[in-house]
This record gives structure tokens, sequence and C-alpha cells, in this order.
DNA sequence: GCAATGCGCGCGACAATCGCGCAAAGCAGA
DNA sequence: TCTGCTTTGCGCGATTGTCGCGCGCATTGC
């Protein structure tokens, strides 16, 4: 992943890093942004932050009024190329859909992107809860099976160093909040080969993700179903959902 | 929408362009690029290309192995800061889930970007069609309702130059493919307010939409539903469906 | 085996980007 | 309605960051 050692010293477009904090700078609290905020929440100086935006406006991927600017449907174009070009997003689709319609939950392929994972296809029921899922949706890895699925594959001084200082935010009473939790849970993972997540995220819900590897052996994401937990007990959700996720997994290895 | 006549002149990042002309470069034919092939389908030289593709990856926007470069989930985050900020595709979204459950069909909201119109909101089926839409998919403006209502709201002589030299893809065999017929339906949806557009983009699949505006009356978007064609006429099919989509446009319009 | 293509990298030069500072415009409170 | 604070757009000179050429090497194809 961070293959990233040491800086490049002159290989470094400014302009691009720059343009790119200024796209995301818009955010739910702040959806239009002047020149001197977008300045202010992106670090740089006012008069670049308008160049920015001028830029930015000119080229289609924000909208203003002269003073005030707005993102543009246009920015989901940058989005879109991702899903066009990635191929594990449309080769797990078929997977997903059968497991849904056997198993009566909603199906998920994450992937990680440094503390989150990014749900990037997805398959069931389209109003499971209040904050309906959409694709390149994101919450923090140690509340989603596809995340303790995917931290259970990195080595244990890797996530030890992934729980170290992090602020665990809960979501549900149950939310795992002491990194001791979180780090026996992915052991668990880890020894037993897929993750069981109960009540982490949602309430009343429980995840079971498997990770997804390419023929070389890497790991690309995970595919999870996520069930109400009703009256059944885990061990009778894993016992129905496994066969089917590891079914999926050994079709794709050979796929990706 | 398009309020930039004269080019700046001086308030141009040269280098922002270029960046997201790489990253737009990715596709489903070119999901990795080496620094010469970016360079080509941008139009930026070599050296120029391999310094982008090395900034992006820095940033954490592409990954690569150091001769190929692929785009990085984090792109994703791009497109969502457009869903985070913008309130329409928010707003909206009851009242989709509300005709989608009375009608029985899939609901969009979507807005128009040149020639396009982009889905930024949906509800119902999650499978309607093997290719199934997800948010941030795009399709020319003139094969579905949204778009058919949207350019109905434009001055006609604006419609007659976007009419003009454009190239009709068929998707079914009734896919109007001359300039003329697009047009008509144009001007007939224009009078009646709404816009019915039978097997333009699917098959065995009519679509009823209508426009959103603010209470300024700006044309943000528009309301569709999509319902199967089965043995039900055109009209007996707007009859259930106007009302819902009126009340909908009603309501919106006093929220945004 | 050789030819051809495409790769990373260093360098000098130019121009593109930078931030300051000013004048005018917008907004709030009195 | 007036006043004062904030923030805007914009011009300018300096510099720094970006440009593309050309080299030598690795890889592929015939």
């Amino acid at each position: 992943m961070g293959s990233e050692q040491e800086l490049d010293r002159r290989d470094w477009i400014a302009g691009l890093e720059k343009g790119l904090r200024v796209i995301e700078a818009f955010s739910d609290a702040h959806p239009r942004l002047t020149p001197s905020t977008a300045a202010r929440r992106t670090g740089i100086t006012r008069t670049a932050a308008r160049r920015y935006l001028l830029t930015l406006q000119h080229l289609g991927y924000v909208d203003g009024d002269g003073t005030y600017f707005w993102l543009a449907p246009r920015v989901l174009r940058l989005g879109w190329s991702y899903f066009d070009s990635a191929k594990a997003p449309r080769a797990v689709q078929p997977y997903l859909q059968r497991i849904s319609i056997e198993l009566g939950g909603a199906t998920f392929f994450a992937v990680l992107d440094e503390d989150e994972i990014v749900f990037v296809a997805r398959n069931g029921t389209t109003r499971i809860q209040n904050l309906g899922f959409v694709l390149g949706a994101r919450v923090a890895a140690n509340v989603a099976s596809p995340g303790i699925a995917l931290l259970s594959c990195k080595p244990p001084e890797e996530v030890d160093k992934w729980l170290e200082g992090r602020k665990f935010v809960p979501y549900t009473p149950s939310t795992y909040t002491r990194a001791e939790d979180v780090r026996a849970l992915i052991d668990r993972t880890r020894a037993l080969g897929y993750a069981l997540v109960e009540q982490q995220l949602k309430q009343d819900r429980r995840g079971i993700a498997v990770p997804i590897r390419t023929r070389g052996d890497d790991v690309i994401g995970a595919i999870s179903v996520s069930l109400p937990i009703g009256n059944e007990t885990g061990q009778q959700a894993v016992a129905r959902a496994l066969p089917l996720l590891r079914e999926a997994e050994h079709a794709l290895q050979s796929l990706l």
C-alpha cells in the first residue's frame, strides 16, 4: 500500500495537491465556500484559494455566483473513474447478489483506505437503515466486519501500530472503545479466517466477512453480509453464511 | 451554469487541470496506466504525466508498482465531497422512497452536467438491470426521462443548439436517432410540464419525470420514476405517477 | 541475436504561481 | 442612515516550481 517511504524532491506538483484539498474542503458543514473560508480550511492563502476555485469553476467541477462556490456534479466523474477502472467491484457483484438472495441480508464489498473502509459494491435491501449506505461511503475500519477482516490480514505489529493512539468513536452502546477489545477481535478473526462482528456499527446487526485475495495472495478487499441478530446465535449465523462467503472467496481468487 | 464567458488570464492553475485530466484518464479500457499511456491519453508530455502520477500516488489517490499506476479508492472521497455538501440529493431521498413504495418502481433524482445527466439519488429495486445504476452514473440526457425534463426547461433555442450535430447513440431499437424526434419529445414535455419517455434507454421500460426547482425558480434537477410498460398505457402510468411526483415537486420547492 | 520501444532521471531555462498590499464593497450594530 | 470592521477583487514584482529535452538502461518482440 504505502510505498512512499521518501519524498520525491522535484517530482511534486504542488498545484495538484492544493486543488484536491480545495475539493475536499467542501463538506456537510461547509457546502458553500468563499475564497477566504476555503483558504482557512485548506491552509493555503486566500489569493491562492481563490485561484484554485476559479480554475475548478472554469473546468466545471464547481459552480459559483462570483462570491460563493459550491461543488458541481462533475466531480462525480472523478470517483466514477475508479468504478470504471477497478475490476474488483464489478467482479464481486454477481456473488454479492447470490449471497443476498440466499441469506436475505445486505452484502458488501469493501476495501481499506488508511483508517477507514470504503464500500465499493453492495447488494440487497435498499433501505436497511436510516443512513442508507451508498457506494463510496466510509466508516472507521474497526466497527464493521470487512474492516476487521482486512485488519486481520495485516501482520500483528502493524495492527498494533494501527490501534495505537486511535480514538474509538462509539456507534452503539456495544462498540468497543478500548484498543485491547479491538485487538482481541482482530486476533480471533485472524485465527478463524473470518470476521464475526456484532453490534459495533449498528444495533441488532451482525456482520460476517471474509477477505478476498488475488491469485498472488494479495488482499484486495473483503466481502461481508449484514444480518439481523434476531434470536439466532452467532455460530448459527456463521454456519449459514460462511459456506457461501467461502465459495465466493475461492471463485473470485481465480478471477482477480 | 456556464458563467465562464471569458477566460481568466492569470487565475489559472495549469497543474490542477492536468492532474484532474490524469485521474479521468483511467477508465474501463485503461484501468492501469504507465506514464507514457497517461501522457498519450491526456495530451501532456510523458515526463509531466509521470510527475502527476507520482504526486497522486504520494497523496494516496493512485497506487502503483513503480511502472504501472491504478486508481485507489481514495479518489472516491472527491465524489463523496459532493454528496456530503449537496443538500438536494439528501432532501429528495424521503420523497423518492415514498414514491417507490407506492408505485413499485425505481425512482431517481438526476441533475444535468453538460451533455449528460448524472444520477445523484435513487431508491427502489436494487437490481433493475444487469448494469445496476449506482450513484454518479451518467447517460446521455436525451435517453432518460429526467434528461428530457431538464432539457425542456431550457429555452428552445438553447435546446436547438444542444441537439445540433449530436450523435444519438441507440440503446434500444426504439431510441430516437433523429434530432427532430428528440426535439418533438422535448417540446411536448415543455407543453405538458412533465416528461413521458418510453423505451429510449431500456426496453419495456418507461420513465416519467418532473423538474425540481428552487424557490427562486432555478431548475436544479429532476425526479423520475421508472416503470415496466406491461399492458398499461402511457396515460394510465402518468395518471398513477404524476400526482405523486407533483406532490414531491411542490414539497421540495419550499425546501430548496 | 538485434532492433525498437518505453523506462527513470538530471539539468538548465522559462514562465507560471506566489503572497503582499491597496481600494472598494458588503455587513453589523448603533 | 451613518460608521467601522471584515472581506472581497485585483495588480505587481520576485521566486520557485514546473517544463521538456536528452541521456543511458531495462524490457519486449521478431
